[in-house]
RNA sequence: GCUCCGUUCGUCUAGGGGUUAGGACGCCAGGUUUUCAUCCUGGUAACAGGGGUUCGAUUCCCCUACGGAGUA
């Protein structure tokens, strides 16, 4: 009999995904990961982590499976809070729940289970995953879920295959009805349960707040940019001849981020530290008596400055490509690695639960550069692009300045 | 320092003797969302101050305080 641990998480997916391996027959161990212990930092006033941590139990009791607390709040922290701050620090918007994933629940976690016997460990993402033979090697694919509205495949963008290969997701073939229908059958107390949502394992937090420990305020500027500044102006310009030709020069040119500077625009107010802000956003500048939204265009976190437009179509808003570095590319399918000068069309996503969007990767020496067929709204530096064929999750990177 | 115009939610403004003083942006709160954002719904909030006229003034008139053009 295989044994198989669940990471037993208090919530209803992971209780379910226990509960359907259960009946598939494994030996099934249930584990609650307790990563994050202060909840000063978080907006809820309750302490969520014991609650959930009691719902697991109560979970695993009911299916009759031993069940024990694990913590990996050091490597939590080390791993993943750390990454957080450096990113932000640096001017860019990280991801912390994909390297959440890559890093703890399929590294630190995924050994640990090992370590006690485990051959698989399993969790409650809704995603699947299919096994092939490729010139006599297995090969593991990332599918996403048949729930196309809680499909969650990118959040596990950057797994590799050996990480694939330990991973079991039992849920990935339901929705989320037939989820918490099932729950609700075998009596789980987490059947009603509202869906998680923030920082996997920390919460709901107010990023500036939680940044601010690490993070000094500084004030600075907000400068507006016109939606006819010039340094827009040079880009689509770019785009119309794109057609004729595919230089490096034009891929490079399309893929940039814009970069302004404060004689571009005219001063509107000021903000208390350029990296607690992010590309797209709208809240939090306490600008007002515009007609239009401001939304931040771009940061400067060297100068302090946050750029912004006026209005959800301004031009500063939308681009047509990102550049991914070569060291920040990463192949879920090893096989399908693309090669120098090779240019193969896929479905990107930029963000989670985002449309997949019709692109072309075009390999160069340096890196890949991503061409969108429809320019994209808010590409932001340090959030993962991810590469789809149909359902299948090929390949991921981070975004690059 | 004589003459004319202006002062409305935090901001930009609509209105004009009886209005729940309207909107936008901001802000706040919910909702959606295992990142950050976005998005949706709702909420908060104002007639500069003092006198008149009037049944009634935010509106009309007269002063006081802060903003734009002319004569010595």
């Amino acid at each position: 009999m295989k044994r198989i641990v669940v990471g037993l998480s208090g919530g209803v997916d992971s209780s379910v995904a226990a509960y359907i391996l259960k009946e598939e027959g494994y030996e099934v161990i249930g584990l609650f990961m307790k990563n994050w212990h202060d909840d000063s930092v978080t907006i809820s006033d309750e302490c969520p982590w014991l609650e959930d941590s009691n719902d697991a139990l109560l979970v695993a009791q009911k299916l009759n499976i031993p069940f024990q607390t694990v913590d990996m709040s050091k490597e939590y922290k080390e791993r993943i809070v750390d990454y957080m701050f450096e990113e932000y620090e640096a001017g860019r918007t990280p991801n912390p729940d994909v390297l959440c994933n890559r890093e703890i629940k399929f590294d630190v976690f995924l050994k640990t289970a090992i370590s006690i016997g485990a051959d698989y460990v399993a969790t409650g993402h809704y995603c699947r995953k299919f096994t092939q033979e490729v010139n006599g090697n297995k090969v593991y694919s990332l599918l996403a879920g048949i729930d196309v509205n809680k499909d969650q495949s990118y959040f596990l963008c950057q797994l590799k295959q050996e990480q694939l290969a330990k991973a079991v997701f039992p849920i990935g073939n339901l929705t989320k009805k037939e989820v918490r229908e099932i729950a609700k059958k075998q009596g789980f107390i987490t059947a009603e349960k509202k869906d998680s949502q923030g920082l996997c394992f920390v919460g709901k937090v107010r990023l500036p707040e939680f940044l601010q420990q690490k993070l000094k305020p500084k004030s600075g500027k907000i400068i507006e940019i016109d939606r006819d500044d010039k340094v827009l102006q040079k880009q689509i310009n770019t785009v119309d001849d794109f057609q004729e030709t595919t230089s490096k020069h034009h891929l490079k040119m399309l893929s940039n981020a814009y970069h302004f500077n404060k004689d571009n625009g005219i001063e509107v107010g000021q903000h208390q530290g350029a990296h607690f802000f992010t590309i797209g956003q709208r809240k939090g500048m306490h600008v007002g008596g515009t007609p239009l939204p401001l939304f931040v265009l771009a940061t400067d976190v060297e100068k302090n400055i946050i750029y912004t437009g006026q209005g959800s179509d301004h031009p500063g808003l939308y681009r047509s490509g990102l550049y991914i570095k070569k060291e920040d590319i990463h192949w879920v399918r090893e096989d399908l690695r693309m090669q120098t000068n090779e240019k193969r069309a896929y479905l990107i996503r930029i963000r989670y639960r985002q449309n997949l969007e019709q692109a072309t990767i075009f390999m160069e020496e340096d890196g890949m550069y991503i061409i969108f067929k429809n320019k994209q709204k808010g590409i932001t530096p340090g959030q993962f692009a991810a590469w789809y064929d149909g359902d299948e999750l090929i390949g991921s990177g981070v975004i690059a300045p």
